[in-house]
DNA sequence: TCAAAAGTGTTATCCTTACACCCATGT
DNA sequence: ACATGGGTGTAAGGATAACACTTTTGA
C-alpha cells in the first residue's frame, strides 16, 4: 500500500480561430516522436498559478506565444486513459491525471504567426479530428458509409455502458444514443450534440484513442476515424466544438473570431462553419439586424468579387445594452 | 521550497429536492462545533472510485445514506478559500483543494427520512442561502433593501475584479455587472443569473464567506446576508440553482423531482419553486400538453381543497422519441 | 455579357402572451 | 352560497421559415 494516489490536474486549452472558412483549433505536436496532435497543456501548480485559468494562459503562451483573450471551462474529466493506464501507471508511481478542458476564442493572427511557427504550434482545421461533424455540402457520406453500420453493429453485439440492465434492454438503450445523437428515422440532427457523437464513436471502438487506452485490441472494421489527439484531447475538442455551437446561439461569442471590420457574408461563413451547416441568407440577415447586433462602418469591400459588400463593426454596447444575445440561428 | 504544492479534489454534492413547495439542499453539519452547513462532500480517491462521480456517490451514501440518481457535473473552482488559505495551509502542509461541483436531483423521499436524520444530514429550504432569488412574492425587499445601497457602495469604491484598467472604466464595469446582474434600468432579471448575483455580492464582501475567506476585515454595514456554507460551497449551490433553472427549460428534468403521480397544479408550483417566480397558468398547461411531457393516469386527486383534479404521470418515452425539451417557459 | 455576390420585399405559419370565462368539489 | 382550485377558448402580436427577385461590381 502506498497510501492515497497522487493527483495532478491538467490544464487544457481548445484554442478556436477561423482560418480559411473553417474552425481551426491551435495544435502541438506531442507523443513519441511527435506523432500526435495534441492541445496546449500543461500542470495546474497553485504554488505559481493564483487560478487554474491563470495558469492555462502562462502554459499557452510558453507553448504557442499566443496571449489568451477570450476563455471559458469546459468540463473536468478524471477518467483519462479511461482503462490502460491504471495498472502502467501505478507501478511507475505516476500520478493520476484530472483533465480540465477550456474553451479559447481567438483571431488566427497575423504577428503571432511567426512565434508560432517557431514553436512548432499550428492551426488545423478541427473537422479533420471530427469530420462528422461537417454538413455544409450536405450530409457526410462517412456517416452512412462507415459510421452508421459499425455502431449499429456495435450496438448489436451488446455496446458497453454501465448499469445494471438485460442485454435486450441495453442494446435498446444504445440503439437509442445512436438515433438521438445521429438524428435517425425522424430525430433531426442536432448540431449541438457533438460529445454525444465522438463518444459513441469512442465507445464503440472506431477511433484510435480507444485503442491506446486499452478498450480494443485494435480498430475493427477499416480505417480509424479522423485525425487522432493526444490522450483525451479529442474529447476535449468536441466538448469545446459543442459549447461553441451551443454558445453562439444566446451569445454574441461570434465576435470574438472576426476582425474588426467584416462583411455581412463573412459574419455568416464563419457562423455556418461553426455550427457546420448552411444557414438562410435573409434570415441571418434579420437577426443580426434585428438585434442590433453590428453596426455599418460606411466602407466598402471590394475584396471577393461581385458587388462591394458593406463593411460592419460589433455593437459593442449590446454587452451592457441587454443580456447580450447572439445569433439564435433557426433552422435554416 | 518544497517541490510542487499537494493537490487534493473535493468532490462536492449540491443534491436538491422539493419540499414543502421550496427548492430545498440536502445539507449536513460541518466546521467547528458543526457550526457550519456543508454540502455532502469528500476528496476523489483515483485508487478507489473509478471515477469521480462513482466518488461522489459513494460519499454522499456514506453520509447520508442517500443513493442518488440524475448526478450532473456543475463548475471545477481551483480558487477555494480565495485569499486566504494560501499561507495558512502552506505551513501546515495541507493540499491545495480543487473543488468539483456536482448537481443532484432526487426526492425528499420517505424511505431515506430515518437514514438521514440519523446521519445529521437533513432538507433545508435553498432560499434561507440565497434569499434574493424568490421573487414568487414579488421582488424581495432585501434587493432594494440592502442589496444594491451596498453593492453601489462598493462599485463607488473602486470595487475588485483584476484586469488593466483605469479606476473610472472598473468602477463602470462593476456598475454594469449589477445593472445586468440585479436587472437595472430596463434590464430584465434573468433567474438563470444566480451565480453571477452571488459572486457579485461575495466579491463585495456582504456575505461570511468573503471573511472566511479572508477577503474583508468584516461584513460591513448591516448583516452579512443569507446563511453561510463551508468553504465554498455556496457558490457551489448558487451554480446548482443556475444550472437547474436554465436547464428546465430545455431538458425534461423537473420530472426526477416529481412524485410518479402528480396534478398540473403541482407540476407548475414546482416549477415556480425552481424559478423563483410566477408563471401563467394556461400557458404552462399548454406547454406541457404539446409537448407531450406527461398523460393522464385517469385518477383523479381530492387532496387540496376544490374541484378534484386529474392526476398525471411523466411519459418517459419523450426521452427517446426527441430532443428530450422540457418546459421552454415563457415570462408569464 | 455573365458570373458572383450584395441586398430587398413579402407571405404563411407557428409560438408566445394575455385575456375572460365556465366547472366541480368541500365547507 | 361561496371559496378554492381545475380546466377551456380564443384572439392579438411577434418571431421564424421560406419564397423570389433586383442591384452592382469584376472579369
Amino acid at each position: 500500500m502506498t497510501g492515497p494516489e497522487r493527483i495532478e490536474i491538467g490544464l487544457n486549452a481548445a484554442i478556436m480561430a477561423i482560418a480559411e472558412n473553417a474552425p481551426a483549433i491551435l495544435r502541438i505536436p506531442a507523443g513519441s516522436g511527435a506523432a500526435h496532435d495534441a492541445l496546449p497543456f500543461g500542470p495546474f501548480d497553485p504554488a505559481s498559478h493564483r487560478t487554474m485559468e491563470r495558469g492555462l494562459r502562462q502554459w499557452v503562451e510558453e507553448q504557442t506565444g499566443l496571449r489568451l483573450g477570450y476563455v471559458e471551462q469546459l468540463y473536468t474529466f478524471g477518467d483519462r486513459g479511461r482503462h490502460r493506464e491504471d495498472g502502467d501507471r501505478q507501478q511507475r508511481q505516476e500520478p493520476h491525471v484530472v483533465s480540465v478542458g477550456y474553451l479559447a476564442l481567438t483571431l488566427p493572427g497575423d504577428e503571432h504567426a511567426a512565434r508560432l511557427r517557431q514553436s512548432g504550434a499550428s492551426w488545423k482545421n478541427c473537422y479533420q479530428f471530427l469530420p462528422w461533424e461537417d454538413w455544409r455540402d450536405g450530409r457526410p457520406g462517412l456517416i452512412d458509409e462507415v459510421i452508421l453500420p459499425r455502431l449499429a453493429d456495435w450496438a448489436a453485439r451488446g455496446g458497453s455502458r454501465g448499469g445494471a440492465a438485460s442485454a435486450a434492454s441495453l442494446r435498446q438503450a444504445n440503439e437509442n444514443r445512436i438515433r438521438l445523437a445521429f438524428g435517425l428515422d425522424g430525430v433531426p440532427w442536432d448540431e449541438e450534440r457533438v460529445l454525444e457523437r465522438y463518444e459513441l464513436i469512442y465507445s464503440a471502438g472506431l477511433v484510435g484513442e480507444a485503442v491506446a487506452d486499452g478498450r480494443i485490441g485494435a480498430v475493427t472494421g477499416s480505417q480509424p476515424l479522423g485525425v487522432q489527439m493526444m490522450h483525451d484531447h479529442r474529447r476535449i475538442l468536441a466538448t469545446a466544438l459543442s459549447r461553441l455551437r451551443a454558445k453562439l446561439k444566446y451569445r454574441p461569442v461570434i465576435f470574438e473570431l472576426m476582425v474588426e471590420e467584416f462583411t455581412l457574408l463573412q459574419l455568416q461563413q464563419t457562423a455556418e462553419s461553426i455550427m457546420g451547416r448552411k444557414v438562410h441568407k435573409q434570415n441571418f440577415r434579420r437577426l443580426v439586424e434585428t438585434n442590433k447586433l453590428v453596426e455599418p462602418t460606411g466602407k466598402t469591400s471590394t475584396a471577393t468579387g461581385g458587388r462591394p459588400a458593406a463593411l460592419f463593426k460589433f455593437r459593442r454596447e449590446v454587452i451592457a445594452e441587454r443580456q447580450a444575445p447572439g445569433l439564435r440561428l433557426g433552422r435554416g
